[in-house]
DNA sequence: CATGAATGAGGATTCATTCAT
DNA sequence: TATGAATGAATCCTCATTCAT
């Protein structure tokens, strides 16, 4: 009961934060939206900095999870790459089409603000954990790619996965802010293709 | 004289907003550090918000410069995308030096912001007009690639550009989080190594 | 209780207004003089300005009835032309013992604020609306007049309420200046004679 | 020379003060209305508020010129009085078409500026000294009309020019309020009427 | 737990005035 | 005289947070 009132606020949070940015949402507009009292607010979190954690904790775990289940089937990685492209396309065309780009900028902006935070307290960044969780999922892919000798050998699997994660990470955000000017289907195939390719072991070898 | 001036103002604003975010920069501390009086700010420009233009056109137009020199020097397109990334490399890696990622985190920040704007304004964004610069200025090296038989024949050059941008920049995006788990210098070859393979016509065509 | 609240702050606001002027009356002065928190004030009225209106309406209202209770009783009509104006001398007079003339200058500013706000945004002018039921009020006195011949017949009830009110009003406005320089039950005396004796119905007819 | 460019600086700042008033009409937008630098207007005035004085000295001594130039034309008083009384409506229909009634508003607001101004400072009211001046030109208007048995006999000169002069004022502040609700030939006829007959001396008498 | 009134620190902005050129 | 850049005091307003009920 109290568990699911407290979604509830983080729930109106990534509403009301997606729509004005961390800074400019207020706690007033959060409960607002949540329903309940302003003063309420205050009985899940000690300060509006604080359910930033939950936030963030919140989105990417569901990324995780949409690209885990993915990871953990039984298939060939190549094929693995290629649905995690477009499971990352899908979840992004998902969040544009509810609200433009705005909750996926929210991501972003979260990452940056606790970025910010981990340079002024000196604590460690959250961020880097957490990307390195991502990187450590897709490690195993890349493992068992090379292994069957599908993927390059010369580059060690934790940067496949870094480089890979960066590449569509940043595909994402160019795409958030161009998606009335390429092809949707066009832009997902391309990026397949290219990825694919430079990951593919070298046909010539 | 004035421009000078101007220029401290916004080299100031950079610093003030690179350390705490748009939204938590105050015009007080920018006037400090431009060592003016508060009210001098007003002068040059009508608002917190104005300034932001200024800074959002400075730097994308310092980024455009930085890529546009390689891009008009004499030589094969392959090596201008080798040389593309090293400048963004090299790029990132000096504002890394100066003050953390600060600086690269508040180019997402300012876009983040004018994208905002631009839904509630409904006025044009901003941001997909530069980015389309950025686009424009690199297609004529996949053109030119492709026309030599160098480059993939199968993506138009207007796509090529935008896949290689979003990417590399996507890459800049989890470097600058990440410096201290990669190898600054395996990162830069590999990722050159990954793109340049994506790229390239298939060598069993 | 919170009715309450909201009435301190509307009598700390016309006494700061009254003061200084509505300009140059702070909105930390009215919450000092209410005392409460300066950020208070912004749970009674969203903006300085807000309050304006709340004042103008308590003010006329206040002076409607005023004169509401005479126009209601049961006597000839040039008696309550008498009384309304002896009421008027009373209720000047009093604001002119408490604080000056200040609080009636204010009534003048205020709607003087209205009227440039009306002109500027275009809407509806308050004012207008009010002084027209102050005439209304008035009409009804003088239509029982010229039905009992006793008032001129040759001007319509409506112009009569539009100049009678507006006359008291202007020797009201000059009186408050004047004070000390004209007895006042001469005033009230004059006053009185000169506005009947062109009321009433010509001897000669 | 001088003078000249002080009138356009005298100018400027009754369009600048009617249109937004005293308190919101800036220096800047005088000097700018003037064609002057912001600067220049100090070697004028010393200050924001000086300029109030001459404004205001103008203004009245404008009036005083109008009502001024009938009072010493030859001709029974009582003619006088309707004159003075069209020259009133005329003044103010003038200013009326010319900009709302906003330079009519402007000489209440500096009256009333000046009269908080005199509280706050234990000096002289300005405005009562004016207002004496205007009874004074008017006095012997009255002193003649009762010479001539043609007005009434019961209430001194000064008492006459004092409620004619604050009737006549106060009409107008209701008139420019409500030009559109009245009709404007009329009013006159009407006010006319009604103060003649009640300065006249009494048929019956 | 829930409420929402109250608080007050903090920030953007305005503008009269000064002053070096 | 003329200029307009520079100043900073003053003001409105916001909003995270507290707390009595």
């Amino acid at each position: 009961m109290t568990e699911n009132k407290k979604q509830k606020i983080i729930n109106a949070a990534i509403k009301v934060f997606s729509k004005h940015g961390y800074e400019r949402g207020t706690v007033s507009e959060i409960a607002n939206q949540a329903n309940i009292a302003k003063g309420s607010f205050y009985h899940y979190y000690n300060s509006k900095e604080e359910i930033v954690y939950d936030l963030f904790k919140m989105i990417f775990d569901k990324f995780m999870d949409s690209w885990g289940t993915i990871i953990e089937e039984n298939m060939p990685p190549e094929k693995k790459i290629e649905l995690l492209i477009d499971r990352s396309f899908d979840d992004i065309i998902e969040m544009l089409e509810e609200k433009n780009a705005t909750s996926l900028i929210l991501i972003f902006e979260i990452m940056f603000f606790l970025y910010r935070k981990s340079l002024k307290t000196g604590k460690e960044n959250v961020i880097e954990k957490y990307f390195i969780k991502y990187y450590d999922i897709l490690k195993p892919i890349f493992k068992e790619g090379q292994k069957a000798k599908i993927f390059r050998q010369d580059i060690e699997p934790a940067y496949l996965a870094y480089l890979f994660f960066s590449m569509v990470d940043g595909f994402g955000l160019h795409f958030m802010m161009q998606k009335d000017n390429f092809d949707t289907e066009k832009s997902r195939k391309y990026l397949k293709s290219i990825l694919l390719e430079g990951l593919i072991k070298n046909k010539g070898e």
